[in-house]
RNA sequence: GGGAGUAUAGCUCAGCGGGAGAGCAUUCGCUUCACACGCGAAGGGUCACAAGUUCAAUCCUUGUUACUCCCA
């Protein structure tokens, strides 16, 4: 006997376990002969995650769609595993070894650091796989995969050295975001905008000796300058002071007129004393700030393009901290004649903070009169999404892809429909970031990551080679094939050679991204040609959220379309489909942050509803383009939903509703069970359209409607008194087909609500003939041709009858313990033929006495139209005349509005000659059978004055 | 500044060129022999605003307003 409520904390752990037991996650399990494949690979979660709810959304309609296509037989594979998270990964371990008071990671040297790297991801790393088992994902752990494991390492090395040789890798010496906190380059990507209030200083330039311009001061009314006054200095505003230090040059604008006579003069730059130009380039906008921009092309990106254009120099006076160093400086040093007068300056800024300088640098303005005005000003700055500190671009020389020509095939693959964005309007924000991708800054300042396959040899030269071997052979076939003074090096470093001499490997690592790049391929084996990389690659579906197209999806699509071939040498994409599925936000629809408080731990849902509901939750509310706005009362509703099944399951049980070998849904013969057969085959169809066209809230809400709107709420309560009575032949097969629809929904909801149903595949296994499997690996339903129509029209027209005398008796206020009876007039021949079968049901679902054929309606009686035939409840206790007739006039008052709306259009010479034949019909059609149901309240009315 | 999206019941959201829907919430009634995490019933919407296309617009087009997101 099932608990009359559903523990799901005590039955999901048993669950896992008999799936574990029967290896039912493994690629292949339940696979048909000769089945297709069906291959996702995860989205790995950084080896420092823990489960969020983006995640819980994300490997749930993961595990909906492989728990599907498992059970429809194909040779599902769902490749698990993780990311190293070079960035996050490393902080951690750093952050660790701090609170533990242990040496960090500059003392204790590269190799030991790496090594206590390792040791903390076996001990805490991964934790998010428990977590996603909780929640059922049904993924393949057997090969779990790690980004930083051997065969992925192999793949990463692969493709860096390809890649190098064909050119789509570089070096190069560039502006690039840099974390002044981590110390690394980031790419464009980990970059955010956040919007900061600071200040637009208007600082004063000095003109060189001698130069002066006329700068306007009052305008007419058209804007015209009317006055002017004589300056010997410019004014330049400037959110960052301190890059004063570095500036080379102003710009203004060529056509603005306040301008034009000084460019090509100098300034003498402030504090420092350097004798910069004026240049005239576009970039200076003559409507914003002073129209005069300080250039410092070492430290923004945009003064660095302008310096390129008009010849600037390039000064860096930061160090790799932010902290300021002019004084040993040998480029800022350059070209300043006679600086002693500044040193004092100097003195008190070199080494400071960036923030600490501009402070410094305002107030030496200020002191020298040359700070014109301070003004408030919000505007976007920078921030590494790591580290949280503005980043500044620096100069430095970094590893580079060549993204825009890998692009071009990943490009035509979505033009050419090849690969599909579900939703389709991803696309367009696809090409956008496609069409304007920049080179990709792979290399990283960090330990942590697969170190750079390059050697360097004395002079500079750089070997890229998979191996340290490889790339030192190279080193000697280079240095001994050219004369010159590194062949005679070369030659006397070989005579005595220690490893390490000739060559010095790279430092840096390759960021994340790089490895999840190859992701589709690696996980299979490549570089290797496995058996897994023939059969289940290209994957079919990618199901991620739109936050990682850019760092991600793309990638795959670049690297899988340039490393996978087909037979012919035409590039293979990674997966053929793109799922984008919404962010999930709270009940406002504010962004779940740990700072505002708003988080929904997806583990405690669990804890609380069962990962059942919380699945179902997620699902049901999964509408293509669209965020997830998650309130926790739809999570309790859908636990609901979970005791709801678990109670009609208890019922069958109770009723003795058990399978029975060999039955035949076509060879029922009551109404009731071919009308319920046939609504589970709807039901199922609609849920298998809905998955497999990722509808998946559609899937799961025709599930939720079938199972608790049609199954529980009529099927049933019909089913009571067949149960209940004395028709033996009637009660089995009414057993036997609810115990076969049992069985389908059970099916249907598995992919939704795993645990719960599996439970109950158990639990009703235990009468009948037993289950061949689990229900993890039964057979997915395929109903069609289930359906009787004449039994449909039946059991409507008796849920019609029962709804209308329920609605009566609540509206005329009867007591529900009153039991009435009910009289039909004017019932056809086919009323009076279902009144046969129909009556003990309606008189138990509408709490009647019983129900009569009359010539005419008693007096004193409420009454209702359920198609040709009119039903009076005589209330004679009960019945308040006016309620009753307010009620019959408020219905025909609709009806007369629907046909003269009908008329309306009927009338219309434009409508009849323009409109489809069937949509007129339709209209006729409607149009009748208002008359005729309005017609008959009519008499009912007239009946009651 | 550029781009995208959204606007439908109190809330969260489906839907769709031809009859306005669900869940939750609300109200009323119910110890109806699975389930109160339940059963039955009810109320509630100018489908943001304006114009256009069409025989017909909540739906298509354009504009406006508001909000959200992405990029700069």
């Amino acid at each position: 006997m099932l608990e009359k409520t559903y523990d799901s904390a005590a039955v999901e752990p048993k669950i896992a376990r008999k799936w574990d037991e029967a290896d039912a996650f493994r690629a292949g399990a339940n696979a048909k002969p000769d089945a297709e494949t069906f291959t996702i690979v995860i989205p790995p979660p950084n080896v420092t995650g823990s489960l969020h709810m983006g995640h819980a959304l994300n490997n749930t309609l993961q595990d909906i769609l492989v728990r599907f296509e498992r059970m429809r037989g194909k040779d599902v594979l769902w490749q698990p595993g993780m990311d190293h998270a070079g960035i996050a990964t490393q902080m951690v371990v750093e952050r660790k070894l701090m609170e533990q008071q242990l040496p960090g990671r500059r003392e204790m040297g590269r190799e030991a650091f790496i090594d206590k790297i390792w040791e903390w991801k076996e001990e805490s790393g991964g934790l998010i796989f428990n977590q996603l088992k909780r929640l059922g994902a049904s993924c393949d752990w057997s090969r779990e995969r790690f980004t930083m494991d051997e065969g992925l390492s192999a793949a990463v090395l692969e493709v860096f050295v390809t890649l190098y040789k064909e050119g789509l890798i570089y070096k190069d010496k560039r502006l690039v975001n840099w974390d002044p906190k981590l110390l690394t380059a980031i790419s464009d990507m980990e970059v955010e905008q956040i919007e900061v209030k600071g200040n637009l200083w208007h600082l004063r330039y000095p003109l060189e000796e001698g130069v002066t311009y006329q700068h306007p001061v009052a305008f007419d009314e058209e804007g015209k300058a009317t006055e002017f006054e004589t300056r010997d200095y410019l004014v330049v505003a400037t959110t960052r002071p301190e890059t004063l230090l570095g500036d080379t040059g102003v710009a203004v604008n060529p056509e603005d007129e306040r301008y034009k006579s000084i460019v090509g003069k100098h300034v003498i730059l402030p504090i420092v004393g350097r004798r910069i130009p004026i240049v005239a380039d576009d970039y200076a906008d003559p409507t914003a700030g002073t129209g005069a921009v300080k250039m410092t092309p070492a430290h923004d990106f945009n003064d660095f393009e302008v310096g390129k254009r008009t010849g600037l120099r390039r000064i860096n006076i930061l160090n790799i901290d932010a902290t300021i160093t002019i004084k040993d400086n040998e480029d800022f040093l350059e070209g300043l004649d006679d600086p002693e007068a500044l040193h004092g300056a100097w003195d008190e800024l070199e080494g400071k903070d960036r923030f600490e300088a501009r402070k410094i640098v305002v107030r030496i303005m200020e002191e020298a009169g040359l700070l014109d005005a301070i003004e408030p000003h919000k505007h976007m700055v920078p921030h590494g999404d790591r580290g949280g500190v503005p980043i500044e671009p620096r100069l430095t020389e970094q590893w580079w892809v060549d993204n825009k020509t890998l692009a071009q095939p990943a490009i035509a693959s979505v033009r050419e429909g090849r690969t599909k964005f579900v939703p389709k309007s991803w696309e367009n924000t696809y090409f956008q970031w496609m069409e304007n991708i920049q080179p990709w800054c792979i290399s990283r300042q960090l330990w942590w990551g697969h170190q750079i396959p390059a050697w360097y040899g004395p002079d500079g030269q750089v070997f890229v080679e998979k191996t340290e071997e490889e790339a030192l052979q190279a080193a000697i076939q280079h240095y001994l094939s050219h004369e010159g003074p590194m062949k005679a090096l070369v030659e006397d470093l070989l005579e005595n050679f220690k490893p390490g001499e000739i060559l010095t490997r790279d430092e840096d690592v390759l960021e994340t991204w790089f490895s999840s790049a190859l992701w589709p391929f690696s996980t299979l084996g490549w570089p290797d040609q496995t058996p897994e990389l023939e059969r289940y690659y290209p994957t079919n579906v990618l199901v991620t959220g739109f936050d990682i197209i850019p760092f991600w999806v793309v990638r795959m699509m670049q690297m899988g379309m340039h490393f996978m071939k087909d037979a012919d040498g035409n590039p293979v994409e990674p997966f053929h489909t793109v799922y984008i599925h919404a962010l999930v936000r709270d009940k406002n629809g504010q962004k779940m942050s740990k700072s505002k408080g708003n988080v929904i731990d997806p583990l405690e849902l669990i804890d609380q509803y069962g990962a059942d509901a919380t699945r179902f939750t997620l699902a049901a509310m999964a509408a293509q383009g669209r965020d997830i706005k998650l309130a926790t009362s739809r999570v309790e509703g859908y636990r609901n939903f979970v005791t709801k099944l678990w109670n009609a399951a208890r019922f069958l049980e109770m009723n003795e509703c058990f399978r029975v070998e060999g039955f035949d849904p076509k060879a029922t013969t009551l109404p009731l069970n071919r009308w319920i057969i046939g609504a589970t085959a709807r039901g199922a169809a609609a849920v298998t359209k809905g998955i497999e066209d990722f509808k998946f809230n559609e899937a799961a809400n025709a599930a939720y409607d079938f199972v608790w709107g049609t199954f529980c709420d009529w099927y049933v309560e019909f089913a009571k008194p067949v149960f209940m009575g004395e028709n033996e032949a009637a009660k089995a097969e009414t057993r036997a087909t609810a115990a076969w629809a049992l069985d389908q929904i059970l099916a249907i909801l598995h992919p939704f609500m795993p645990f719960v149903t599996e439970e109950l595949w158990a639990e009703t296994g235990k009468t009948g003939p037993a289950r061949e499997n689990l229900l993890i690996l039964g057979q997915w339903p395929d109903l069609a041709g289930l359906e009787d129509a004449k039994a449909d029209a039946e059991l409507s027209w008796l849920i019609d009858v029962i709804s209308n005398a329920r609605s009566v008796r609540s509206e005329m206020n009867v007591p529900a313990s009153a039991k009435l009876s009910l009289v039909v007039v004017g019932a056809s021949e086919t009323t009076l033929a279902r009144l046969v079968a129909g009556t003990s049901l309606i008189t138990r679902l509408a709490r009647l006495e019983d129900i009569t054929p009359q010539a005419t309606a008693p007096a004193n009686s409420a009454q209702f139209v359920v198609g040709e035939a009119t039903w009076a409840l005589p209330l004679a206790d009960f019945i308040d005349l006016a309620v009753e007739k307010a009620r019959l006039s408020k219905e025909v008052d609709k009806l007369n509005a629907e046909i003269s709306q009908i008329d309306k259009k009927l009338g219309n010479e434009q409508f009849v000659a323009k409109a489809p034949e069937e949509v007129i019909e339709e209209q006729k059609a409607r149009r009748q059978a208002a008359v005729e149901r309005r017609d008959h309240i009519l008499e009912a009315l007239k009946r009651l004055s």
